[in-house]
DNA sequence: AATCCGGGGCG
DNA sequence: CGCCCAGGATT
């Protein structure tokens, strides 16, 4: 397969946001000298659909509670989750725990540095493997979150904003940006990544700030509104599954002992969601039920609690 | 390819 | 109140 051609503005775009990366850079934990590659992959699975400012406190506390995989492989679950408190999508605490556990027992507790061991760990995917290999391993990779689709989308392709879903060909494109050098490829990553964060983001880019405002070609073309905007929907939230298995999360991670369903159901109005979602709960590792024994069991007498 | 999965803060 | 946030797993 032939190598797609270069894109003739790339090399100058890369040193311009890797220029201004070194001078703009912000000073996140898991960029410091005495970092792990351990740490990297927490704020990695943390940093999924959790924005940098709500992380960086609980990364720091978790990492000061378990600083290795086999810390937190060894610790209960219901410690684990209740840390992982309020940064949403807590099946992905289950997930960073499966994976100290992983590591522990197929790599000796060092967390592996090739592609394919990394995607192999729960709860990574290309995006997380391609990060800790280049953040914490310094290795090349391509490092496609929404912030380097977003910065690609315009500075290359000129649209407002990167396709609802990512295709195989932006993957392409996205890796003929890389260069070919491990350190050099590491750096463009984070610095694509800083820029879109910090600059080139969403809502209100700050293109007078750019860098690389002379070369954007969604600059150039007058900042042309979102192709894909007819088709973007918002995820509703009030009334939904997620809200209701919110509530019982955040119910039982509050509780100190086990929680009487009559208790559980006070926070969710419609029983029979509730009751979907508690199986879902069960099913998903995130809760226990535990039910009364005996021949003719007392259906009041359920109780849920966090795991382990 | 489409859905599901939390939670909060900002414009 | 819509939209976005260093995505992943499942179907």
């Amino acid at each position: 397969m032939l190598a797609a051609d270069p894109d003739p503005l790339a090399a100058d775009v890369r040193r311009d946001v890797v220029a201004w990366f070194d001078v703009h850079a912000r000073d996140l934990p898991w960029r410091a000298h005495d970092r792990t590659p351990w740490g990297v992959l927490v704020s990695e699975v943390m940093l999924q659909q959790t924005p940098v400012v709500r992380v960086e406190p609980a990364w720091r506390a978790w990492m000061d509670r378990w600083p290795t995989p086999a810390d937190l492989a060894a610790a209960p679950t219901a410690d684990v989750l209740r840390a992982w408190d309020r940064l949403g999508y807590p099946r992905r605490a289950l997930r960073l725990q499966e994976c100290a556990r992983t590591v522990v027992e197929q790599h000796g507790g060092d967390l592996p540095d090739d592609e394919a061991a990394l995607l192999a760990l729960p709860g990574v995917g290309a995006y997380t493997a391609a990060a800790v290999r280049a953040f914490a391993f310094g290795r090349r990779s391509v490092v496609l979150d929404t912030n380097v689709r977003r910065v690609l989308a315009r500075v290359a392709a000129g649209e407002a904003l990167p396709a609802p879903a990512q295709t195989v060909a932006e993957t392409r494109a996205a890796a003929a940006w890389v260069p070919d050098d491990d350190a050099a490829a590491a750096r463009w990553a984070a610095a694509s990544m800083e820029l879109g964060a910090l600059v080139c983001t969403a809502r209100a880019p700050r293109c007078d700030a750019c860098p690389v405002a002379d070369r954007c070609r969604w600059l150039a073309a007058g900042r042309p509104v979102d192709a894909h905007a007819h088709r973007r929907r918002t995820q509703a939230w009030t009334g939904t599954d997620r809200q209701a298995r919110g509530r019982v999360m955040a119910l039982l991670r509050e509780a100190i002992a086990p929680v009487p369903h009559d208790a559980v159901a006070a926070v969710w109005p419609d029983a029979a969601q509730l009751a979907r979602c508690l199986d879902a709960l069960v099913a998903d590792g995130l809760v226990v039920r535990d039910e009364p024994s005996g021949d003719d069991p007392d259906p009041s007498a359920t109780t849920y609690r966090l795991p382990g």
